[in-house]
DNA sequence: TTTAATGTCTCTAGCAACTAGAGGTTCAAG
DNA sequence: CTTGAACCTCTAGTTGCTAGAGACATTAAA
């Protein structure tokens, strides 16, 4: 049995977030030891993994939650699991998409400014002026992910 | 001059937004009507895009501030502006690296799926196994941007 | 001119996904 | 046996807003 804190060390997620991760119902709540300190085991060192490596693929709680209860239930069909990295997928290349246009606008107003004062500065200039901007905007230019 | 409501439409900025951008001090007080109603003029609509526009560029409210204080000041050097935007195309590409690195594994994960059970499925298989992930974890894995 | 609809006001509370700190208890090493 | 690290619970803070309540202002139509 782990402490926390080695829960915490092996898994790569930090003490308070492993609490708070209980606190919501991502995991079960933990067994206790005669003082009172939580104890994991293995099961639950696969799920908090498992949290971790979707947390870092972009997945939102509520996504790992439902996930997770997939996983609880083994022998339903694949194509919920399927159906939700495939919404992923998307939201992850409307992400790349806006952020490779931010890159080129960020590389366009270096390569413009002047040195010289903030007067003749295009850094400044570009973000206060629309024509310049070469970029469409548009309403759901910062989504959660 | 503007009620809150047409400079809103007008800059693409939400009301609430606004009232809250002034109450955190990146917008001067608003005139009032005599009915007590914020009133704007172009000077601030011409801060309002240059808000709007740094946030679509990823520019944190903070980094923002910066920019609004430094184009306050015109005379100064032209450096910090630049170096706060060259800071900023750093981060970017960063970003743009993990979020290449998720689009490969959720396209993997994906084509994994052997669209049977969940008990067969390696969308599930990919998130709890670390040997599977293909790609570096690292500490960094999610910043503010 | 009245009335209805819309817009605006302030204020409080909430969202995700944690993080930080206070103040106290338990555990493991020397 | 003591010390110091790790643990406990609890509250409150973070960023950048968004949503709602309940009241006042403004505008357009009837």
């Amino acid at each position: 049995m782990l402490t926390i804190g080695k829960l915490s060390k092996t898994a790569g997620v930090k003490v308070p977030t492993i609490r708070y991760y209980e606190e919501i119902g991502l995991l079960p709540e933990a067994e206790r030891s005669a003082g009172n300190q939580r104890l994991y085991g293995s099961a639950t060192m696969d799920r908090l993994t498992f949290i971790r490596h979707a947390r870092e693929l972009g997945f939102t709680l509520e996504a790992i939650r439902d996930l997770l209860s997939l996983s609880d239930t083994p022998d339903q069909s694949c194509a919920a699991a399927d159906q939700l990295a495939k919404a992923q997928l998307v939201a992850v290349r409307d992400r790349l998409a806006r952020l490779r246009a931010l890159e080129v606008e960020l590389e366009r107003m270096i390569a413009q400014c002047a040195h010289g004062t903030i007067a003749d500065c295009r850094v400044i200039e570009v973000l206060g002026n629309h024509d310049l901007c070469g970029h469409a905007h548009n309403a759901s230019d910062h989504p959660s992910l």
